[in-house]
DNA sequence: CGCAACTAATTAGAATATCTAACTAAAAGA
DNA sequence: TCTTTTAGTTAGATATTCTAATTAGTTGCG
């Protein structure tokens, strides 16, 4: 979970806001010779925005009391649902994490009511994890936000603006995907 | 902190990679009449970006033993150092978290020698925070690496890429930042 | 002045999200 | 059958956050 957002702050002893500059400078001094600044500064700007956008998320998603990793997980059982059997070791694969996480996680959808652990007949090690009806009524639910929330962030571009941007985030989904070993 | 990627999967009952597809067509049937589709695909990716982003940034940056979060709070001491002084309410304002939790930051970073408490002497409540030498070193070390990994998200792009990229992440940037009132 | 009200920081206790290592039970191999 | 491997869980840990209560110091005001 990240951070959030509330006043509780004297107006007083505060820090003030430095802007880009000051990292830039520090930067000049301090990045290696072979590396581009223009890029840095640029993946500095990422870096932030990344942050922002997940805290933005999560904020819109709290007062339906799941986070993003969950809905996340919520998702892929209605997404594979059908396809293929989903197992917590399929999930820990998929979702980047050890199987033990997966447990908690499942445990912690489970209490709710919104997925259900079904032994497997084949292999009775194997657990098939189903999302309920419940579970699916939360998705469906909550998707709306989701989606809005996702189409927010890009309120203020205009009509060419997104165009350049999609095929831009493709790109740098790509490249950092790739960096990642992951695919979705 | 966030996931680790290793590989500990039998080639088994694997989830397969569903790409963007499956995603768009529950958008299609799950999102708002009023949400503009083209911005919610992007809004996506741009989640999923994110999330690698800072996934990248704490892989490289985890060899030093120190977290983004944790880098980011020492950075703020560098940079105002001189100008003003430090207080854990400051930081707690500039990281937008509680005062409790920067205390158990500043426990955590002056257990390992990088920061000092100094009680003020004009307001014996207050605290002023300070970077030690050791704590310079470490950031001297690091930084580096921050700035060729940040570097790094924009291998694959051209040089007109690029300049378009910088462009759109302030404008982004921007955005998301009012969105969220901060400031950095 | 002296006390009520406010403020700064910490402590205590909790939740989430992750990890590793050890364990249990089942399947597979030889 | 007996060993090894696999799936999932448990146990115990760390990190990052929160809220509420506490301690100690400052300020305002009658």
């Amino acid at each position: 979970m990240r951070k959030k957002r509330t006043k509780e702050q004297a107006m007083d002893q505060q820090l003030p806001a430095l802007g880009v500059e000051p990292y830039l400078e520090l930067m000049n001094q301090t990045a290696a010779e072979d590396t581009e600044r223009k890029s840095a500064h640029m993946g500095l700007l990422m870096l932030w925005l990344s942050d922002n956008v997940l805290d933005v998320m999560d904020g819109d998603l709290a007062p339906y009391g799941i986070s993003e990793s969950k809905l996340d997980l919520l998702l892929l059982l209605v997404l594979h649902e059908g396809r293929e059997l989903i197992t917590p070791s399929g999930l820990a694969d998929r979702l980047g994490i050890r199987r033990a996480s997966v447990t908690a996680l499942l445990d912690w959808l489970e209490k709710r009511g919104w997925i259900i652990r079904i032994q497997s007949e084949a292999d009775r090690r194997m657990i098939h994890v189903r999302i309920t009806e419940e579970g699916r009524a939360l998705v469906k639910q909550v998707l709306p936000t989701f989606w809005s929330t996702c189409a927010s962030l890009f309120d203020g571009l205009s009509q060419e603006e997104r165009v350049i941007a999609e095929k831009l985030l493709i790109k740098l989904h790509g490249i950092v995907e790739k960096r990642m070993g992951g695919g979705r």
